[in-house]
DNA sequence: TTAATCCTTAGAGTTAACTCTAGGTCAATA
DNA sequence: TATTGACCTAGAGTTAACTCTAAGGATTAA
């Protein structure tokens, strides 16, 4: 079975060989097997692990709760429940996040029209008059 | 004029007044003015302005360039370019982050049915000749 | 065999963004 | 008048997530 050095699945998954020993310091690859020297030899399995942890991560997962889910896996069948209840509480904090950064577009396009109408007149005097309203035209 | 003190500025926006003490440490408010002994009065455009800086730092832009943007303000007109652009910058990136976090849904959802499935066969073992494709059924 | 280039660990250093403490001022109230 | 509870500053402490250094081990290439 094809195996890969930690320089390869940095390379592979966008990160450095530091922030990978960092991970695994922090309990977050408990799976991945060593040589007899020490050397970490990463499986196929291993890289779908990390992604999975990346893509938490980019949710603004704090990496203690990650390692929860890992100790999770790592205990087997009777931490299913835990397990769906995590994604499930997951997907509604980032449906939140779509949300609130949808908001925040609005509040950014309304300061690039904005702008835009200011750079035409050349001053920002333009606005003056404007009522101090953000979510209509 | 109606003025507010920090702490009913920092309760109207959901921050602590370290916080905002903070931000004015960091230069985000050189616009407030003070009372002869030192004490903050906010003025309502003051808020205003907290407002878009709560905008700015939601979609995760670092305190030091949302400090060039209030040092804009400070400048006037002659930076009206830069804002513009900016501000066009940052719809772009919000963007990004919008796409970013709709693709990790999907592997999210996919989560949320592995595990649901799972749930319902009391063992992890139903998925064990599953693909390894998250983007699919 | 010696140099280069991987890999390892322990632990120190960095950065951002707060968060708090100590010591002080000032205005209102018991 | 004394105390309470706002406010202030300077600066120290905290936390998360890296990021790097030092010192050393194994493998390959000349």
């Amino acid at each position: 079975m094809k195996t890969y050095t930690i320089s390869e699945v940095a390379k592979e998954l966008n990160l450095t060989v530091y922030t990978l020993r960092y991970y695994d310091k922090e309990g977050l690859m408990p799976f991945v097997e060593r040589t007899p020297n020490g050397t970490r030899r990463f499986k196929e399995s291993d890289i779908d692990a990390l992604r999975i942890i990346e893509c938490l991560k980019s949710t603004a997962m704090p990496i203690k709760e990650i390692k929860n889910f890992i100790d999770w896996c790592s205990d087997g069948d009777s931490t299913l429940q835990q397990r769906y209840d995590m994604f499930m509480d997951r997907k509604a904090i980032v449906e939140a996040q779509i949300e609130e950064l949808k908001k925040q577009m609005e509040v950014i396009e309304h300061k690039c029209n904005y702008y835009k109408t200011a750079l035409e007149a050349g001053t920002e005097d333009i606005h003056k008059n404007d009522k101090m309203v953000i979510s209509t035209t």
